[in-house]
DNA sequence: GTCTATAGAGTGATAGAC
DNA sequence: GTCTATCACTCTATAGAC
């Protein structure tokens, strides 16, 4: 590998590491919290660097953003027409939980981001969730129309599902504070998988 | 009234409208994001009279979480063990919702307090709502045990219908990123209320 | 108690040597 | 590209007149 290859990877693992600070610091301490020279801390480098290469604290913010979207994005992918309800549906609550689970900091990122008003997710939101969740209500309401599910509203359905397994990450610091032992991730998928399969009147079919 | 009196009078007026800029402010921007000078220009006094009154920016801070959490316990002492099942969840669904929809700012002050890591509100959550959860765990286990309702995981219910109502205060802006109209309050009680009441096994029994 | 003016600390960003 | 030193600015908090 020739010398010049050689130092153009070593920036993009500089990159890579600026990254993952900066994800674990905005996702700690929200964007106004989070500090320039703590992310610089974190991955052992200069700030002066670290601004070399993403410009502000702002572009490094939305940077962040976008890696962490991409990564889920390929990993949520499912829930079609022809599927089985029950293996479909308890397959992203499972996949979903996964995610929270193995990207707690990330999760919390993404919901600092929501309550501010998600500003910088826009195009995200509406022109890949949007179409996501409307494909998705269209195969909820299909099996409702088939009598494959009870008639619930798919939306808030899919909202449930969100809102319970991202939980897990978003209050994490609450659950702590109020139970003894750590959540385990295969017991919340059971948990919470039978509390889904019910809720559309899946329950006992196994 | 005496002019000592109302001068007292007017100045719990300026403080109670100050609490309330404030709670507004943290919950718009978070605690580092929230300008002391906003929270003064949106109270309608000097900053330097705002700081008089509470010290510090973190001890308003404190002082409004409390505020807001001392509203929400009156209104949260529900669920015992001799009502009806089917009408107790369903009446703290819809009180949960009710209470989201009035006060979403509040409400997502307190998702960004428990993001932080909940630093503020220990007390809370160990001396109050902890003894809460364990005895709403307990009249679950009960119920299941007089096979009023079926066997689920009672917190991971609790926890499911904590995130679901409070989703629609702090998942706002991703609503209306993803829906065209906003969401009445009485359609999601009603969706909401019988995916609940599915996940215990209640479905039809009306 | 109320207010203006300002101090003091910390932050994001940059200049310029290497 | 990397790094040190520093700037320019913002924000909290206070001093001191009224």
């Amino acid at each position: 590998m020739s010398s010049v290859a050689l130092r153009k990877q070593h920036i993009e693992k500089v990159k890579a590491d600026i990254i993952e600070a900066a994800i674990e610091e905005f996702g700690e301490h929200g964007y106004y919290g989070a500090r320039v020279q703590a992310i610089a801390d974190r991955a052992g480098v200069p700030k002066a660097n670290l601004l070399y290469h993403f410009g502000d604290k702002h572009s490094l913010y939305l940077n962040i953003l976008q890696a962490t979207l991409r990564r889920w994005n390929s990993a949520l992918d499912t829930l079609s027409e022809h599927d089985d309800p029950k293996k479909a549906l308890s397959g992203y609550v499972a996949l979903k939980l996964q995610l929270v689970f193995e990207q707690p900091v990330a999760t919390r990122l993404f919901a600092m981001e929501v309550l501010r008003g998600a500003p910088s997710i826009q195009g995200y939101l509406k022109m890949e969730l949007k179409p996501w969740l409307r494909e998705r209500v269209a195969v909820l309401h299909r099996w409702i129309e088939l009598g494959k599910i009870q008639p619930i509203d798919p939306q808030v359905l899919i909202f449930m599902i969100w809102a319970s397994t991202q939980h897990y990450a978003e209050y994490v610091s609450q659950i702590e504070a109020l139970t003894e032992t750590s959540p385990e991730l295969d017991e919340i998928t059971e948990a919470l998988t039978c509390l889904v399969l019910n809720a559309v009147g899946l329950y006992g079919t196994k």
